[in-house]
DNA sequence: GTAACCAGTATAACGCATGATACCAGGTAT
DNA sequence: ATACCTGGTATCATGCGTTATACTGGTTAC
């Protein structure tokens, strides 16, 4: 019989996916660590820049976390030695390979408020 | 000319994108909630089941977050009065709008496991 | 009859992620 | 010459997400 009907994702191994799972969440989580990728993805390069596409975020998370991220392999900091004040961060392909879990999640949030929008009609 | 190019998802608009993101990170954040989602949708009804199926997770924490989840119509309690240590839990539809996000994080967290082996092989 | 299982609750404590505020040196625009 | 921009750092405060530990009343297994 199989066993594995009507579940999400008709899993192999659920103890491998759980793991999967709780190593991801482990990874981004955080309120910051995914907005900034996506901040960097879209094309963002200079510190104020990152900053301001990113609501809410104080200068000093956004700093500690692209230490982290640079240490991680996620970005690199392109520091112009002839101008000081010139940084710029860009994405590695490790961070690009977050692409699919933040595009599921603008998704997520973009039907999520729709629907909001819709009960607060009702 | 296309300022968008070469981006993570083309965004018409990033604005929109963030808050999406946010919201997102917001309604599923911290350590449980979205492995708990992903054990109910893979079939797990009981208490001590979902317990068992989540490494780490405490009674208390499980708790708290099936309660909330709830609350904010993410799952079903179904209490048989006849056997008063007989609940089941079940997923709604709602909460299998988490799908897209839980398998996209599942299969990155595999592919970093499997990243990771290698560069200890190196 | 006692041991183990179920579905939790109570209470207390902790630590780390996050926030608030201020400050700084160097460059640039007017 | 002064006001604003950049790319940060320092210090301190706070909260709440999470953990630890113990307890409970009822049910089934042997």
């Amino acid at each position: 019989m199989a066993k594995t009907k009507n579940t999400l994702s008709s899993p192999r191994n659920p103890a491998e996916e759980v793991q999967a799972l709780q190593d991801t969440i482990y990874v981004i989580g955080g309120k910051w660590k995914l907005p900034i990728i996506n901040s960097i993805c879209n094309g963002n390069r200079r510190f104020r820049e990152i900053e301001r596409s990113i609501p809410g975020i104080t200068r000093r998370m956004l700093s500690r976390e692209l230490k982290e991220m640079e240490l991680n392999g996620l970005i690199r900091r392109l520091d112009d030695p002839d101008f000081p004040a010139k940084v710029e961060y860009e994405a590695t392909t490790y961070c690009k390979s977050f692409a699919d879990i933040i595009l599921a999640m603008i998704d997520w949030g973009k039907k999520h408020r729709a629907r909001v929008k819709q009960q607060l009609r009702a």
